[in-house]
RNA sequence: GCGCCCGUAGCUCAGUUGGUUAGAGCGCGUCGCUGAUAACGACGAGGUCCGUGGUUCGAAUCCACGCGGGCGCACCA
């Protein structure tokens, strides 16, 4: 009788002789087949080989503790606990497929023996069987020689007893668990100890594994425990030592053996890897219909399908329900780049992730598709300026290291070149730095945070501000080449620093910067990472440019809340600064914010302004300690006196004394800290550093100016829209209607045709009628808010 | 049942030894830029940091309990 029809017969009988003394029906988790989903599984007793791991449980505790676990709880955690209540590991496996058990039974006594290898075998008297290798081997001269030891093979092979005269030596039918296989790796891999001593001893321990966390009893464990019990201390002698040839319960004592047996090689804890990396589970993400019958994968075809009726679902991969996407598919799709980037760079390596292709999909601008635009704009003008760059080198080249730019005629050094240069080459080197650092700690997901704020410098500051020096006609000039050759690095160098998390990407644009040189590096892999030695850091520098950027993002800010959009003159910018340590370099440097802002003038100060209130808090982090519980009266007593008062006493005295439920209370400037904040009915916005406001006042002359430059952005975009090349020159010919747009260009006819590459600018006064009611093909355009007509003709090359 | 981990914006996630106004990307909204352009930028809305209690001058962060989820608990790889 099937074991699961036999419930009710055995209760029935129960019932009978009066021994049921309850009877309920209970829900509980069952094991069922993982092939055939449909059958359960009865579990019940088999007899065993088991390896005496608990002998070696302190010495396997001992050596964990040694290892660098990422995230560390998993360590004395999931790890440890498993450790600490280690059983016997069960070895055998009675299936057909594995690592044969190299024991032999005498038939008669049951007395065993363990082989050590084939050859061993070979030379055991009376040996037979191996005849059945031969013949096999001769009708399918293709089958592997490995073979011989596998199943059926080795099983036909027998010898003569030495226990029991005239009896056989017969294998047991077992095969070894095939964890056992993967935690020999280490040592498997080089087939030590027979050969590959050298390879094995100059590579152990690894420096660090990683895999997800369901092979903490897996890998993670087999690997721990086999290295331990090869190179471990000795173990905790056994009380069963004389078990090993015991057929009862076969507890054999494989383990039993002096840990350092045949092994000169010993190795401090820990092995047979210093870290690891534990991974989160990768997670499934897709789409149902309400009623759970049809399954999408994407929220689009969902909504195709059953229109608004789906729920949203994240849940464990499953091959039944095919709930995801095939890789392949992905890969196909956005590149397997794409995927690589996603898993870095989007969270701690060990938290479980979606594989959710849109959100592979919308993990690919941010990063990748900004890089390969910066790319993409040098190339388009290194291609017409003639910028050749390393190839202007006489010789061969190695891999474009700083130092072999070097010597090419028109690199100059760092130090020569611009301030903005210097300034994305110092984060440039920084970057490197810092990836570096964070790799070497196994922190991922930190090195793509610094990789993608670079890239982002790199796009919206560096090649943002420089643009007018990549456009100037000037071709040879230095500034332009010093340009070039800065923007060129900083691609070759990111280049590099990114293989590691894109390598696709990588590649290409190594393709791209470095192949066809003579000796180069065949690809970026090949190549050196790079360690940021070629620049120094510039802090000051960076802290500097870094208040640049952001006084223009404050400024843009305060243009955006006032409705003064970006393209309309303004004539002064008051910047308010908390410290007023770097005004006079900021003050200095104000062209780049004057152009970023399209302000004329900026004025710096740091004292008092009429655009700001301060107000003073306390350094709580200093304070908190010193002070503990008068901490909450001394905060309201702070903000009860003006931030201007407070500011003045510590000018005049270097301190500010409080009294505090009857305690004086002395504050330095460490003790405090200024904020500042803008004062009601400016356009004004504030930062941690400054305080940005607008003078949004608007003459004559600037509205002037702001139609101008309405007018190239017209211009600019019919230039795209009739496909013009970047160097065609045109010619133009505006209709007006309103005098003050027919000035406004008039005036600022040479700067418009500068910007516009116009070789003429012709600008007619018509009647309103006239334009609008034209029947020429011309492009209608408004120019402060009053209808203009634009044509641009494109002069044909000479 | 036992153990470990997780719970932060609509979504996916950061958040250093407890410290002042909790961040990013996506999505959404508004606007800008326009010689990178089927690209890009800025700004905005949106948060009882799962809940309750505790420790502390101060808790997203530390402790306890609870709720929800994931994984493991030895022959499935």
């Amino acid at each position: 009788m099937w074991v699961k029809e036999a419930d009710k017969p055995i209760t029935r009988a129960l019932r009978e002789r009066a021994l049921l003394w309850h009877q309920e029906q209970y829900v509980h988790d069952y094991p069922f087949c993982w092939r055939a989903s449909e059958d359960p599984l009865i579990q019940y007793p088999r007899e065993s080989w088991f390896i005496r791991t608990t002998n070696f449980r302190d010495a396997m505790l001992e050596n964990n503790a040694k290892i660098g676990w990422l995230p560390e709880h998993i360590g004395p955690g999931r790890f440890g606990n498993f450790l600490e209540s280690n059983v016997d590991w069960a070895l055998s496996r009675e299936r057909y497929w594995g690592t044969p058990l190299p024991i032999w039974v005498c038939q008669a006594t049951g007395k065993m023996e363990a082989i050590d290898s084939y050859e061993e075998l070979l030379t055991k008297p009376g040996v037979a069987g191996t005849d059945v290798w031969s013949k096999a081997k001769a009708a399918n001269p293709s089958l592997a020689e490995d073979l011989k030891v596998h199943k059926p093979y080795i099983d036909a092979v027998s010898y003569d007893s030495p226990f029991a005269p005239g009896a056989r030596m017969q294998r047991v039918s077992e095969v070894i668990d095939c964890w056992y296989d993967s935690g020999a790796m280490p040592f498997a891999q080089w087939g030590y100890p027979h050969k590959g001593k050298e390879q094995f001893e100059s590579q152990f321990p690894a420096d660090f594994i990683s895999e997800a966390i369901d092979q903490t009893r897996g890998w993670f464990y087999s690997q721990l425990a086999i290295s331990t019990m090869l190179f471990g201390k000795s173990p905790v002698q056994s009380d069963t030592s004389s078990a090993s040839t015991s057929a009862p319960g076969k507890i054999a004592a494989l383990a039993n053996l002096p840990a350092t047996k045949d092994s000169e090689f010993s190795v401090e804890f820990p092995h047979p890897f210093k870290n690891c990396i534990v991974l989160g589970l990768m997670l499934a993400e897709w789409y149902e219909s309400k009623d759970g019958k049809q399954r999408f994968l994407t929220e689009e075809d969902a909504r195709s399908a059953v229109g608004s009726d789906f729920v949203q679902k994240t849940g464990k991969m499953s091959k039944q329900l095919r709930n995801y996407r095939s890789p392949q598919e992905i890969f196909d799709r956005y590149g397997a780049d794409a995927l690589r980037w996603y898993l870095f760079a989007n969270q701690a390596p060990w938290n479980s992730i979606l594989y959710s292709e849109r959100a592979i999909r919308d993990s690919i601008p941010e990063f990748m598709l900004r890089l390969w635009n910066v790319f993409s704009f040098f190339t388009i003008y290194a291609e017409i300026d003639g910028f050749v760059g390393p190839a202007e080198l006489q010789g061969p080249v190695d891999q474009l290291l700083a130092s072999e730019l070097a010597k090419a005629k028109s690199y100059r050094p760092i130090e020569e070149r611009s301030e903005l240069d210097r300034w994305i080459l110092s984060e440039l080197a920084a970057t490197c730095r810092d990836v570096v650092e964070r790799m070497d700690r196994y922190d991922s997901y930190g090195a793509c945070q610094s990789l993608n704020a670079f890239v982002d410098a790199l796009s919206n500051w560096y090649v943002r501000r420089s643009r007018s020096r990549y456009w100037s006609s000037d071709k040879q000039s230095t500034e332009k080449i010093d340009a070039y050759w800065t923007l060129y690095e900083c691609l070759l160098v990111t280049t590099k620093l990114i293989a590691p998390f894109t390598p696709f990407l990588s590649e290409a644009l190594w393709q791209h910067l470095a192949i066809g040189l003579p000796g180069v590096r065949a690809s970026v892999h090949l190549c050196d990472y790079p360690t940021g030695d070629f620049a120094q850091t510039d802090h000051t520098l960076n802290e500097r440019m870094g208040l640049l950027r952001q006084i223009a993002s404050l400024g843009r800010s305060a243009r955006m809340e006032s409705k003064l959009k970006v393209r309309q003159p303004l004539s002064r910018v008051e910047v308010t600064l908390v410290d007023g340590v770097h005004a006079q370099w900021l003050a200095a440097h104000d062209d780049i914010v004057r152009e970023e802002l399209n302000v004329k003038e900026i004025h710096y100060t740091s004292g008092s302004s009429p655009f700001v209130t301060y107000s003073v808090l306390p350094n709580l982090r200093k304070l908190g300690p010193r002070v503990g519980p008068l901490l909450p009266k001394l905060k309201s007593s702070l903000a009860s006196v003006s931030g201007a008062r407070l500011m003045d006493e510590m000018t005049r005295n270097g301190k500010i004394v409080l009294d505090i439920d009857g305690k004086t209370i002395e504050l330095d400037g460490e003790d405090i800290q200024v904020r500042l904040a803008a004062k009601d009915g400016w356009a004004a916005s504030q930062g941690s550093a400054c305080v940005v406001a607008l003078n949004t006042e608007l003459t004559p002359d600037l509205i002037r100016d702001g139609i101008a430059k309405d007018a190239i952005r017209l211009i600019q975009d019919l230039r795209k829209r009739k496909a013009c090349n970047y160097t065609d020159r045109i010619d133009l010919v505006f209709l007006v209607s309103d005098p003050q747009v027919e000035e406004a260009l008039v005036t600022n006819r040479d700067f418009i045709a500068g910007e516009t590459l116009a070789q003429s600018v012709t600008v007619q006064l018509e009647s309103l009628e006239n334009i609008t009611n034209s029947t020429s093909d011309w492009e209608s355009v408004e120019l402060a808010d009053s209808p203009a007509r634009l044509s641009l003709q494109v002069r044909p090359v000479q």
